[in-house]
DNA sequence: ACCTGAACACCGTTCAAGT
DNA sequence: ACCTGAACACCGTTCAAGT
């Protein structure tokens, strides 16, 4: 019945369109086989199981990243640029990025990004040990933007499009919470990210510089 | 059958328990109340559905957090002491840490921690806008932290628990990840968390400091 | 008010049968 | 080699029946 044979990445592709369309809730193996307009047990020639192919899912969102780099820019551009580029997830494939950042992936497409990372921090002066912990710091910065940009992370983002819910909120218990509700409702996702994203290489460029002495 | 009657708390336990006993994926309606020793329908006499029971289930985690502001301290140690405390999760239920962190909470439990350090960084002198960029910075950084640390991430803190990942990384793709890879595979949790926590501490306390001039 | 079994519309995956 | 339907052991939830 499929006008093109089946395949992988045709599988993938189909599962990451109904993860966008529907929510990664909906997603299962028998409603991809039913948009592929075949059997579910076909899907089963070309992928072991469910959890190999959200693997797959993640990979290729992944790896769909446009890295962009220059050797030749300033360290802290380069740094920025890799920043943004792992955002474009968020862009690009908001319903799936939490399924890429809840997959553990040991392939080239998950790689590749760490590799470049430490590559330019090393090439700015810094020895193995702090290339790594301050990667990690990035990533966890990164993550963490990811998820509040895609509506997932909880309570501390609280009071969403609705004015509403701010009346329901105790002034007497939040004051906070409460005199603030017009800045905790609102929130300019790239301007959020751009404020870390500056505060953290500040950060590391006042340790790189107090390095001299 | 059950000894004790059946309430909200004893289910919302029974489903922490199972979490953590056998990882998220594994919890179900109808094994919590197999745990439980009674019918699967019993349990909706005191929880609508499935989604409000994982929030509840969020709500208690949270709010088991040890908050113990100290308001004579020094402000940076009142945002260390906050952000430990949410690290706490990521120790005492680790497996529940992603179900914590994907629900979108607007209880009590949730808002507490955010009043708090609202009012914490507003006591420094920061203005209501600066207060909430901060707080979101904060949150950003430590949910990416515990979700590393809960072993939820990716891809970017490869090569783990063998030595034998590190053998099939390219060292000509992929040489600082290759040449890295004794610090990569190591990761003192703590450590890491902490030293994040210090350069965004350090940083906001710059910006404070500027602030005068 | 609380408990429950049967039933419904879903899952992922195994297996044996087809081509 | 690839596709597939039947079958199995699961899901969450509705409903009607019990106490």
């Amino acid at each position: 019945m499929p006008v093109e044979p089946l395949s992988r990445p045709r599988i993938v592709a189909a599962a990451i369109d109904l993860i966008e369309r529907e929510g990664a809730d909906a997603i299962s193996m028998r409603r991809i086989a039913a948009d592929l307009g075949v059997g579910v047990m076909s899907l089963y020639n070309h992928v072991p199981n469910k959890a190999t192919l959200l693997d797959a899912v993640a990979e290729t969102v992944l790896s769909g990243i446009e890295f962009t780099d220059d050797p030749d820019a300033d360290w802290t551009d380069r740094v920025r640029m890799q920043a943004r580029a792992f955002r474009q997830i968020a862009h690009h494939y908001p319903r799936c990025t939490m399924v890429v950042v809840s997959r553990q992936l040991q392939s080239p497409a998950g790689m590749l990004p760490v590799e470049r990372a430490l590559a330019t921090l090393r090439s700015v002066g810094f020895d193995g040990e702090e290339a790594v912990r301050i990667l990690r710091m990035f990533i966890a910065y990164i993550v963490g933007s990811l998820l509040r940009e895609v509506g997932v992370t909880p309570t501390f983002a609280p009071v969403h499009h609705s004015q509403v819910d701010i009346e329901k909120v105790d002034p007497v218990l939040f004051p906070e919470t409460r005199s603030l509700a017009v800045e905790l409702g609102a929130c300019d996702h790239e301007a959020e990210f751009e404020f870390g994203m500056e505060l953290l290489i500040q950060a590391i460029a006042g340790r790189l510089a107090g390095r001299g002495r």
